[in-house]
DNA sequence: TGACGGAATGAATACGTATTCATAGGATGC
DNA sequence: GCATCCTATGAATACGTATTCATTCCGTCA
């Protein structure tokens, strides 16, 4: 029937390594060398097998691999579902993973809540990393993840220090070169908008805030939007509005282009009347129509030093704890003229 | 010396269903069974296995359980590291599947060149299910892991249509919407501006769009970006400036937010001096800054098509096309007053 | 030349689970 | 009261690989 009955046989059945072992004339155990400890098999031995392995279209069970060699070369991320900042670290992630030989097995979370459930899903898998993203996990179901003999890694989630290896970015100090700026701008009163008060990094984003403008006897009342989202800034604009104040501060940049629209729509002109600043420093906060003054975290170099940390065996006994300083992006967000 | 040897015991080597069987006083076919297919457990029985495993910390080793039962939880999805889109779209089926009990396997590149050693390593996994996301990726490589027994579903990607499952938005009409809005509007001459020209989205944007327009008798001179990116966009906008149309189409919104800023910073005034549309509705589409008219894409939609062939195993056997329309969204880029 | 050692390979086993097969014990039918 | 059937369980095996152990072969050194 089949035009080609090698496909065929293929798609009823992959090819184990005692297939190839038949057909290269050898023991399984010389094919499964083949493939993971070269060196042990002749030259001659080996293009047999590798030609055998060829012509079935032979690929190595990752699973059974993983069950004997009792690890894995998959690290399990958990991150929420939703969120521009997210999908850009995963992003990192997965490029630093892929370039070390890992791949990411994505448990998604919409609500923190089922936090727990994904978590129970995640130790079936005995994955050889876990990548903790999103900083409504709490310590204690940290510390049970803790447990697991693989490294586990918090990004950008301050709280977990101590409890599991961490990388983040220095939210406290990123902050305070925002407020600074701010003040050398000639800013007098500010407002601060987070996402979620509970959150440990928009705490600490308030913190280094309100010490800086403290600092300059500038007082800085805190805004909760409600979520780290657009539509969150947006809405908030009208409480922000109401206080009119010489600048924003505004805890994550996707809330703060909600922000920054929900302000130009109620007729205030940015940054004439307000400025607005940000965090984090995704794509568009660069594009030119937005141009928004924020704190740029080093994505890509956290995002190493997480890869790192999860296929270095070691960090799985000892967690160590890597915060990187970010910089400073001035847009025209903060452009205030005299004041 | 630890305070819980419980815990440590966990740390050193996780459970297994031999641990809880000798625990609760059963065989580990019990225990298995309890798991997998608790009707066949009595209910005495059922508590005292549950109540072992959660003394014990115990979660199945879903390799193992992989292994036995030749099939997995575990769909694998070959995405582009780079992209707006494309980040959008995995967040979305990552939820569908996560409904549906389904975990998802990241395998990114950087690079088309990168997708036959990529494709090497997910043959390793035997996953339940590959969704293939990206137009970079070439037929005979589609038809290449059609042999895998398991379901394979391109995701957007008109030319695997007959190779492999696929679920797309219809490209061409949305483009013929796009167009007969602009027409509407008043629209005299007009440009395309497709991202890359070998990818086969691009190609069937720039036909219905082309169709359209020539059915109107405007004609559509092709631009190309040379990639899928906002600064790609940017940088094109000299090219189209000169050429002076009443009318942008670009191939997609990431783009097309590129040529918006790219126009005006050259002092073009937009929609005034030139229209724009785009093609995808990412949510940046819909910020109140940019309010771009463009095609929205039913994203969650085209993710739940996408989970459900992937789950579901007979469309394995015989691929099936799915083909959803896409809505038009009419933002402030084309509010082309008097003409 | 004989003993020794390293390289290459094969046989056998274990990883943790699902599943088949067999068995024991009740409940039910007449 | 006996044959029958169903339920609950245990023993045993297989999934595909990595790895240990044993064996063979060949070159080397004294």
């Amino acid at each position: 029937m089949s035009r080609d009955p090698a496909l065929h046989d293929a798609a009823a059945r992959p090819a184990t390594s005692t297939d190839v072992a038949i057909e290269a004339g050898v023991s399984q155990a010389t094919v499964a060398r083949t493939f993971s400890a070269p060196h042990l098999v002749s030259e001659r031995t080996r293009e047999r097998v590798n030609e055998a392995a060829a012509k079935l279209g032979y690929a190595p069970n990752a699973f059974a691999r993983g069950l004997k060699s009792q690890q894995s070369n998959v690290i399990g991320a958990v991150v929420p579902a939703y969120g521009e900042y997210w999908q850009n670290v995963l992003s990192a992630v997965t490029r630093e993973l892929a370039a070390r030989g890992r791949q990411l097995l994505l448990f998604s979370f919409a609500d923190p809540g089922e936090v727990d459930d994904v978590l129970d899903i995640v130790r079936q898998y005995r994955v050889g990393g876990l990548l903790l993203a999103s900083a409504s996990i709490r310590p204690d179901q940290l510390s049970a993840m803790r447990r697991q003999s693989s490294p586990t890694v918090a990004f950008n989630q301050p709280a977990a220090a101590g409890l599991v290896s961490s990388v983040s970015v220095d939210n406290e100090a990123g902050c305070r070169l925002l407020a600074s700026h701010l003040v050398g701008q000639g800013c007098r009163t500010a407002v601060f908008v987070g996402g979620v008060a509970s959150i440990s990094t928009d705490q600490a984003r308030y913190r280094g805030a309100a010490r800086e403008m403290g600092d300059h006897g500038v007082a800085l009342p805190y805004i909760e939007a409600g979520a780290f989202s657009y539509d969150a800034g947006y809405a908030s604009a009208e409480r922000i509005a109401r206080l009119a104040p010489d600048a924003v501060m505004v805890g994550s940049d996707e809330v703060a282009f909600g922000v920054i629209d929900g302000l130009e729509s109620r007729g205030v002109r940015i940054p004439d009347d307000i400025a607005v600043t940000g965090f984090d420093g995704l794509p568009q906060a660069s594009w030119a129509g937005i141009d928004l003054t924020t704190l740029v975290q080093p994505t890509d170099l956290l995002a190493r030093h997480a890869a790192e940390l999860l296929v270095d065996a070691a960090s799985a006994a000892r967690p160590s704890d890597v915060t990187v300083d970010g910089h400073l992006r001035i847009g025209r967000t903060t452009k205030m003229s005299s004041r």
